[in-house]
DNA sequence: GTCTATAGTCAGATAGAC
DNA sequence: GTCTATCTGACTATAGAC
């Protein structure tokens, strides 16, 4: 039966326009701004059309989040590559900012609008809510890891920090999106300063690949003030960022 | 003049009370709840009457956004009296946490909102910019008390650690606002572990305050696979970061 | 000062013609 | 399937009577 073939493919193309138009409105006016007029608009179709399509304006949403949220998924997954568990966690701690700042709107639709589209974009990656969370089981395992290694306190509970630290990452995406409070910081600038601070600076980040043990040694005795945690940020070997002034 | 006193006085108290209706609505209904006929139901006046004190329903949110965060500040100024600078800085999280999730609307509506809700609020608090940013100054301070005694490192910028620091309690409290993405895990919980994470744990808590280089050297050993370059490579396969602030 | 009444806009969603 | 036309209801803000 090509003809209903072609009718359904003709069917799942408008479909896809209306996505495509609505993520665009959401891009550039904001979600607030999505209106089944603007949308209908865009494809130069009337309103109505769109009903054929979607059930309501909120389902429109609800599917923007669940793609949207699987773009996220396929940015982060591929980390769980990283050998290194500490880089591994700062990887993915970056690419989840930079996937932030890189699609504002639909960020903030996910995770900073309502509770029903963050649900809406778990539930549409997979249908059991286990695998929505591959990202989540991710972190805690590196997190399990580095506490297996002695890089963190045996007293630190994965899921918890796990939460924590994306709250972090979620917490310097939200500022940048809604908050310009701080003046010129560069973005990266305040990843590094919150991954360094989360799970300190690592020994490999040396451009010498032989052993530097002796160099993060002599640091630590530099300080022996400092407990564990501390001195293995006194190894950072980040450069510094220029001080700046204090915030205007 | 008495009776210019007595109508000035009357003016003022329903100013305040149009206020106090506005933060019930925010409060049980959300900001975008709030609209000038329901206030004026609430305080059962018409419509009209609210523009005779206010110019617009904005005037009345970044209203709201200035005594909001005026009561935070007056939560958080206190905080400065607390003599490790450590301490202090948990003290002022824990204080700026408590505050956004007791008054969830109002955070929300400071700082999730429009950025020129923040600037209001900012604004609002003082004439010039600089007072406003009391509690800002204030964790650059302790973070700066904290690499003069050597409990951070030199290379710390104190106004980068204080941006990203903040970001991390402002996606705490962001998180549990929008997005009960995690089960049930305590707030306390999550902030003790961000603390520590960021600061470290109290000496009280870290028993061992022997010297500790004996284990680091041996976290480095045990890893001798990562080096430098295989880290690096495969953690620098983050996309570059397009910022694009979100529109009004 | 306060009101009623209303202008003017924008929504989401639907009925029924074609 | 798609349209036009419309319903219903929200909103901000204002004009003018009292």
């Amino acid at each position: 039966m090509g003809i209903t073939e072609r009718k359904t493919r003709e069917k799942q193309a408008l479909r896809e326009r209306i996505l495509e138009a609505s993520r665009r409105i959401v891009m550039r006016d904001g979600f607030s701004a999505l209106s089944m007029r603007k949308i209908a608009d865009a494809i130069e179709y009337s309103p109505a059309t769109l009903y054929l399509h979607f059930d309501s304006r909120d389902e429109i949403a609800r599917t923007l989040c669940a793609e949207g949220y699987a773009q996220m998924l396929q940015s982060v997954a591929p980390l769980a590559d990283v050998v290194d568990p500490g880089e591994r966690l700062k990887a993915i701690g970056r690419a989840y900012v930079a996937f932030g700042v890189a699609h504002p709107e639909t960020y903030r639709l996910i995770f900073m609008e309502d509770p029903s589209y963050t649900d809406a974009a778990f539930v549409g990656v997979a249908a059991d809510a286990e695998s929505g969370d591959a990202a989540l089981r991710l972190m805690v395992d590196s997190i399990e890891q580095m506490k297996a290694a002695g890089r963190l306190p045996a007293s630190v509970d994965a899921a918890v920090w796990t939460e924590a630290f994306w709250a972090t990452l979620h917490g310097i995406v939200a500022l940048r999106l809604t908050c310009p409070v701080f003046p010129h910081t560069p973005l990266d600038t305040v990843v590094d300063a919150a991954l360094d601070a989360w799970f300190g600076s690592p020994p490999a980040a040396e451009p010498a690949t032989t052993d530097n043990t002796a160099e993060i040694v002599a640091t630590v005795e530099a300080n022996p003030a400092t407990t564990a945690k501390t001195a293995k940020r006194v190894a950072s070997k980040r450069a510094p960022a220029k001080p700046k002034t204090a915030p205007a």
